[in-house]
DNA sequence: GTTCTGCTTGACGTTAACGTAAAGTGAAGA
DNA sequence: TCTTCACTTTACGTTAACGTCAAGCAGAAC
């Protein structure tokens, strides 16, 4: 358990509604980096590209739970080797959405279907890798087999 | 039909089996950048990474169809987010492979397991990437009904 | 107070994977 | 013979995605 913070005990009832002792949870940056096995300086450097946006108190960043999720789409997107521009592409949507006007919401689409085609190019390719790996591992059996009969 | 050689005519029997008519197919660099949709100077780069080493006739490459299917391996693991490095880690097998001693060949079977689980991230990677476009497209498609009823 | 942490901003460095420009070669066709 | 064309090597340039200091601040601990 955390020690309680020295400003008014948890006994007084909060008059702000948002620091209520059950809030939901916020992280600072060194917390999100261990969390996603990243340095803090890739995190920066995700906000500086356009990919997050946290809070500030006074200087520091604080990070909620919108924010970690979207660290953790953006890590998944390098994974696939989407660059942080192709990322960002996407992750604007969900900002672009909810007030977006019709040319706009057409436009997503448009690119969901790209991404679509694109997933299912790298289905393809994995599946021609596997191939591949079950392959050289057969022969490799093989002769292993051929060494000592 | 490609023009015949100025070097003897056809009609003659060739002393060398490898010049027979009827050969395996060969590629000039300039043919196979066209053929991957790539630069010569990609292919040239390949082959300083060791991932290529075509014959030379004269100061000419000549790429054979053996070298044409590591570039498409290359190519497709490039695709796959791998770097050069691993890839030539990958390719390297197929050359240890035939004379590789019994520890080298247990070595391959280590890294080839390694492949394989990351490849089964990629395919989750994938799927929970596709979910996420689902879900836009889904919440897209809503914000387009409330649009125009 | 001072010391220690963990954060901050800047700024320059690094690596991978090519791009690009320059200058030369060699064979084939006009 | 001259030109063209596709190739060659050499070498410096570029971009993405961070790494790596350096110098400084702010609050908690001592």
């Amino acid at each position: 358990m955390p020690k309680p913070s020295h400003i008014a005990p948890q006994a007084t009832p909060p008059d702000n509604p948002e620091e209520t002792v059950s809030d939901k949870p916020t992280y600072a940056i060194g917390e999100l980096a261990e969390m996603f096995e990243v340095t803090p300086r890739t995190i920066r450097f995700y906000e500086q590209e356009g990919l997050l946006a946290p809070e500030r108190r006074g200087q520091r960043r604080i990070y909620h739970d919108k924010d970690r999720v979207r660290l953790k789409l953006t890590l998944r997107g390098k994974r696939l080797g989407f660059t942080l521009a192709e990322i960002r592409e996407v992750v604007e949507l969900y900002d672009t959405m909810p007030d977006g006007n019709a040319r706009q919401l057409h436009r997503i689409l448009e690119i969901l279907a790209e991404k679509r085609a694109d997933m299912e190019q790298r289905k393809e390719d994995i599946r021609l890798m596997q191939n591949e790996l079950d392959d050289v591992e057969t022969r490799c059996r093989a002769a292993l087999e051929g060494l000592a009969p």
